[in-house]
DNA sequence: AATCATGTCAACCGCAGTGCG
DNA sequence: CCGCACTGCGGTTGACATGAT
């Protein structure tokens, strides 16, 4: 593997300040100089230990900069610049189906990276969605109601606890699309298990025909869908695996309808 | 020309998943 | 089974560029 350093020279710099923690580890900004050395080395020896190799290719970084410089910046074949409209449809199209999995988008992209995709997604793309009222994280139209979705973090996968009075209920559909998109890739597709997941959140609606609008839509489940018994869920079924849950009918049954259409997705995964 | 807002890019941090002893 | 080390990922931050006022 021959690996050349092309077009670093006159890009603006626009990194951090370079600093040196505790340990003696130079933070901040690549150096050309430095870029060189791991192409080098990387070109000699290949990649094998992340932690060892800056040591080894007389670097003062840690392993996980070597990694984040080498992927994000000086991987051979990575295309940089601008986004192409249709790049950037592509990129909308994977999100809503794959949520903020950058790394599983940019598998689909043209040698994009997923700091790249990130990005662009988030200074970007998601400002544009929003102008145009769609919600960037369901890419559905932002429907104006009272809804509260209350999740814990433990649940979403993050360190702190978060209730969002949201404006939208997308806000949990997008969540649980986000759940379901990771379930199903991370190949825990059985169905038992999907439905696991979408039974962790718990919602609170403090908005009396939110509830009442939620329980008409509930009615509709089952309505002429597949032979999937999945799918098709009536409103015993509902009542029943929410009292298994120990989910109470009346403040969950909004979330159920968006359950529903998660199904959708669910399907055209499987 | 100065200031502010927004966009862009690069890098860090913390957490989760995985493999291994 | 458990703990540790390593890797990969997503969220966030910092600094500069650019456009608008």
């Amino acid at each position: 593997m021959n690996v050349t350093v092309i077009g670093l020279v006159g890009l603006r710099k626009m990194g951090r300040k370079t600093w040196v923690d505790g340990d003696g580890m130079k933070k901040g900004e690549w150096t050309a100089e430095e870029d060189q050395n791991l192409v080098a080395y990387i070109n000699e020896h290949g990649i094998c230990d992340w932690r060892t190799l800056p040591r080894r290719a007389g670097l003062q970084r840690c392993g996980k900069s070597c990694r984040l410089r080498w992927l994000n910046y000086l991987r051979p074949g990575i295309k940089r610049g601008k986004f192409t409209p249709k790049e950037e449809e592509e990129i909308i199209k994977l999100h809503a189906v794959l949520g903020n999995r950058w790394a599983a988008i940019a598998k689909e992209m043209d040698n994009r990276t997923d700091n790249d995709i990130k990005n662009h997604w988030n200074s970007c793309l998601k400002k544009r969605l929003l102008r145009k009222g769609i919600d960037p994280m369901t890419h559905g139209p932002i429907i104006n109601n009272n809804l509260t979705v209350t999740t814990t973090n433990e649940e979403c996968g993050s360190s702190s606890t978060s209730t969002s009075s949201s404006t939208s209920s997308s806000s949990g559909s997008a969540w649980l699309l986000n759940k379901l998109a990771t379930g199903i890739s991370s190949k825990q597709h059985d169905l038992d298990r999907i439905k696991n997941i979408l039974l962790v959140p718990r919602i609170t609606s403090n908005d009396q025909d939110e509830q009442e609008e939620g329980l008409k839509r509930d009615h509709k489940i089952g309505g002429g869908e597949e032979n999937d018994d999945f799918l098709i869920w009536d409103d015993e079924e509902i009542r029943r695996f929410m009292e298994t849950d120990e989910i109470e009918y009346e403040t969950t049954a909004p979330y159920v309808s968006l359950f529903y259409e998660s199904t959708h997705i669910l399907d055209d995964l499987l």
